[in-house]
DNA sequence: CTTCTTGTTACTGA
DNA sequence: ATCAGTAACAAGAA
């Protein structure tokens, strides 16, 4: 599931790759994808270039010339954003590709820019959404998101303050995107595993001390799994088509039975917590 | 066949 | 106001 890590990943990517180049023609193969009208999209898009990749949380926005539209894309759990020059086969790595030939099935949308170089939106559950807004538009829907980890904003100070009087699990608030941005359901495991705190815990009943623990976690993980270029659980792949390699130091998420790392004692467990599967060790996680 | 998965929003009931 | 729980969206894995 893209989360902040892959998401940021895709944003460098694209950073790298698309900005300043004019944009040739939009296929919309499945026009419920794009939230909003769908001709005004193309008429903007179309021989328009992208000055600017940005991210909040896990949206990412592309700035279009003069600043003055924004194309918003949501990857939900199963979109991708891929890109390939013209006729090459750029994914890969150890010599075996690990994406079908583009497009496939569940490329929704095609851009394709002057140097015939493509890229590819892909949904296999269709949960993603484009959408093309003005910086009005924009600044309403930033308004709802929470603090942005890693940003100057992400204090201490203000880290205490959002936690502040929460009733409600830790998972719940490390979830919640109008409190916090960007962390999802595996780096929500990740962080409190780390932090020896169990994701049920109310959060008024943390100490200081534990919350600090928290508030260093949220920093330490994310910026490794950026640095890992995400994780690939089951779709997420970066802008290449390459897979992320934070998996392998995964601690909790998806090792439910396994013995802990940490312990080497105890076995992960999962239960529901907040509607979500959650990972944690019994014995490190008070 | 059923159940589970996940990000987000919407809704209901406490 | 605040919170928990669930349905919805879709498609595939187990």
């Amino acid at each position: 599931m893209p989360e902040l890590p892959e998401v940021e990943t895709i944003r460098r990517d694209l950073q790298r790759k698309i900005v300043g180049k004019k944009i040739a023609r939009i296929q919309v193969c499945k026009p419920k994808i794009i939230k909003g009208s769908k001709t005004a999209l193309n008429k903007t898009l179309t021989g328009n270039f992208f000055t600017k990749i940005n991210r909040r949380g896990k949206l990412l926005i592309l700035e279009l010339k003069k600043g003055e539209k924004f194309l918003l894309i949501h990857l939900k759990m199963t979109g991708q954003l891929i890109y390939q020059a013209q006729g090459k086969v750029t994914a890969g790595g150890h010599g075996w590709p690990q994406i079908d030939k583009l497009p496939n099935k569940y490329s929704h949308i095609i851009f394709t820019f002057v140097d015939r170089s493509q890229l590819f939106f892909n949904d296999l559950r269709q949960f993603g959404y484009m959408k093309l807004v003005d910086e009005n538009e924009l600044q309403e829907v930033l308004k709802k998101f929470g603090i942005e980890p890693l940003t100057k904003g992400f204090t201490w100070t203000n880290f205490q303050q959002v936690m502040a009087g929460k009733k409600t699990s830790l998972k719940a608030v490390l979830l919640n995107q109008k409190l916090i941005a960007g962390i999802g359901n595996i780096y929500a495991d990740e962080i409190c595993f780390r932090a020896g705190v169990r994701p049920s815990r109310a959060v008024n009943k943390l100490s200081s001390a534990e919350l600090r623990k928290i508030f260093n976690s949220c920093n330490i993980i994310l910026k490794q799994a950026i640095k890992y270029r995400g994780t690939t659980f089951n779709d997420y792949v970066d802008a290449d088509g390459n897979k992320g390699n934070f998996i392998s130091r995964l601690k909790v998420y998806q090792r439910a039975g396994k013995k802990c790392q940490r312990c080497r004692r105890s076995v992960i467990e999962k239960i529901k917590i907040a509607g979500r599967g959650t990972h944690y060790c019994p014995r490190c996680q008070e």
